[in-house]
RNA sequence: UGGGCUAUCGCCAAGCGGUAAGGCACAGGAUUUUGAUUCCUGCAUUCGCUGGUUCGAAUCCAGCUAGCCCAGCCA
């Protein structure tokens, strides 16, 4: 009896809703504000890229490509006191294994000082910019506070010629740092605090990481900024909220400047993750107290980190792409993340069988010395695939929780009497097991029924449970090392002390792992499923070709929990 | 209480005057050679609060409240 039923096919995906930048864009687009899209990452170079700047360079990234527009890769490299080499060669790594393709456009805010300058001599002839010869101190005294205005700077009505000889002067060293710097004429009683004569240049003798000693006074961003956007082409100046009360002045500088298409400054909310590290001090201690091997160590959430542990870039889109885009402060859970990469690696990767803890298993009526091959599918889900054998044989490892004494009730591995399908192979029944001197159980025996091999189209009876296990004699050792949230989840991330609350156990370091033999010459980064139990990746600092060692990237989902034992 | 911004489910987040999308998490159930996956099902009579406008408000207006940001010669 079947029904007519039309089905509307839907060509369209579905609706997916535009952020606000993106409403923003096309509002530009439909009315000619700008044609075309050009977006940037632009980092300084003092430090190491985290989960969170993953966000900002996919944005930026994805709204380029979304639009078909361009995407630039800018080091925003304005304060040599900051910034070092080392950190441009990381960031452009992780840019890069992040996918975002900035082509050709590799800049530096550097390159444009000569510009800048001259924007700034510009700004002066105008009237717009003074040099002032107050000390840091004061200018903090003549600025005000939140609730009472600022003083005008004494140096504020300077002539232009005396101002331009002043500026030259700076720029050729003739004055030591903090000694002079270059303000611009806003408006001191502003309410915006950004717009009381903010200062746009300082004295700074410090070799640059690119422009060396060329340089004695070096832009402030709030001046450099807008003029790199502009000459770049930018026509959506991406930031996060903190910079919403520059944007005045952002557009302030742009338009004094006189540029003829003035990029547009957004602001969204940052991408905090609960209960992770991300602040630099945090991280150096815990990296000089040896509680974490580096920046890198797979605990935490910087971008090389979540690499080493075997996170994809594909997981971090998928997760970026899930958290959203809007201007509401929030906070993300990690069981977010965790989604993302099992989703990613579901399907991608080969299952295989690890025994992460184990006990022997002898099947008594198995042929002693004989040893078959069987033919085991890499993932049920996905053919494509393949298939790889699995040598099979009498003497097995499986994982310690997997046999039980005294089962608990639902308990249905392995347990005196029991019948369990050893994973595919053979159903398998326990007859007796041996403790040691301790009572600690070293060995579990059981039979097994030939007829119910896997691929014999056995259907005669059905088990409860399926165990994974590894030949004892082709096994391959290696480290395997769990990890856990190196925050106490519990206690939230600091204490009152401002210390952080560390969970004591977020490394277990497992050495006496044995794994299939298909696991043999994995190269650092190569990642599996080890079957009921979690994904794994080999890991990139410590792993050798005679030594693997695993990181659990994360553990797969479970809704069983053992029983506390009763002693 | 100077200015700026934000407030919709435990966590994100749509919604843009026509009567609360979706995802994560969680809880049931089905299927299962991973206690996984997959598949169903459930999960905001209510949108920070209080008033107002309107036939109709999460959406408009007013007033409150709470949170975040700003007093670097940092970005």
């Amino acid at each position: 009896m079947e029904k007519d039923i039309i089905v509307e096919e839907n060509t369209q995906d579905e609706v997916v809703s535009k952020n606000f930048i993106e409403q923003i864009i096309d509002k530009d687009l439909a009315e000619g504000v700008y044609d075309t899209v050009h977006t940037r990452f632009p980092p300084e170079p003092n430090g190491y890229l985290h989960i969170g700047h993953a966000k900002s360079i996919l944005l930026n990234y994805g709204l380029a490509q979304k639009y078909h527009g361009k995407f630039n890769m800018r080091f925003d490299d304005t304060n040599p006191t900051k910034e070092k080499i080392e950190f441009v060669e990381s960031i452009k790594k992780d840019i890069q294994w992040l996918g975002a393709d900035w082509e050709d456009r590799l800049f530096f805010a550097s390159d444009y000082f000569e510009q800048m300058y001259e924007g700034a001599v510009k700004l002066i002839k105008k009237g717009k910019a003074y040099v002032s010869d107050l000390s840091a101190e004061q200018i903090r005294e003549y600025r005000g506070t939140l609730t009472e205005p600022g003083k005008e700077d004494p140096s504020a009505n300077r002539s232009v010629e005396e101002n331009l000889a002043l500026f030259e002067a700076m720029k050729n060293d003739q004055f030591g740092d903090g000694e002079k710097v270059l303000r611009a004429r806003i408006d001191m009683a502003s309410p915006n605090m950004n717009m009381r004569d903010p200062v746009i240049y300082r004295v700074a003798h410090i070799p640059h990481h690119n422009t060396g000693d060329k340089w004695v006074i070096y832009p402030m961003y709030d001046f450099a900024h807008p003029i790199e956007d502009a000459i770049e082409g930018i026509t959506h100046s991406i930031c996060t909220l903190e910079f919403e009360d520059h944007r005045p002045l952002y557009d302030w500088v742009v338009r004094e400047l006189e540029y003829p298409q003035p990029p547009k400054q957004i602001e969204f909310a940052k991408l905090y993750l609960n209960n992770v590290v991300t602040g630099k001090r945090y991280i150096k201690k815990l990296v000089e107290e040896g509680i974490v091997d580096g920046w890198d160590d797979p605990r935490l959430v910087s971008i090389a980190a979540l690499r080493r542990r075997g996170f994809t870039p594909e997981s971090i889109k998928m997760f970026v792409d899930l958290c959203g885009v809007s201007k509401a402060n929030s906070t993300a859970e990690y069981a977010m993340l965790e989604y993302c990469i099992r989703e990613d690696l579901k399907l991608k990767k080969s299952r295989v069988m690890a025994v992460l803890d184990p006990i022997k298993l002898v099947i008594d009526n198995y042929p002693e010395g004989q040893t078959e091959m069987l033919d085991v599918p890499n993932n049920l889900e996905n053919e494509a695939l393949g298939n790889r054998q699995v040598p099979f044989g009498r003497e097995l490892y499986i994982n310690r929780d997997d046999f039980m004494e005294e089962p608990p009730k639902k308990y249905f591995r392995l347990y005196p009497g029991n019948e369990v399908r050893l994973m595919y192979a053979y159903f398998v029944t326990c007859t007796s097991f041996v403790k040691d001197e301790n009572g600690k159980v070293v060995e579990v025996h059981c039979t097994y029924d030939p007829e119910t091999k896997t691929g014999s189209g056995f259907t005669g009876r059905k088990v409860k449970g399926t165990i994974h296990w590894v030949p004892v004699e082709q096994a391959v050792k290696a480290e395997v090392r769990l990890y856990e949230n190196i925050i106490d989840e519990e206690k939230g991330v600091y204490n009152e002390d401002g210390s952080l609350n560390l969970n004591p156990n977020s490394i277990t370091v497992l050495k006496d792992c044995y794994l299939e033999p298909c696991v043999k010459g994995s190269k650092a980064y190569d990642s599996f499923q080890f079957v009921r139990t979690g994904f794994f990746c080999v890991d990139a600092k410590d792993s050798t070709e005679d030594a693997l060692v695993f990181n659990r990237i994360v553990s797969l989902k479970s809704s069983f929990v053992l029983p506390k034992k009763e002693s």
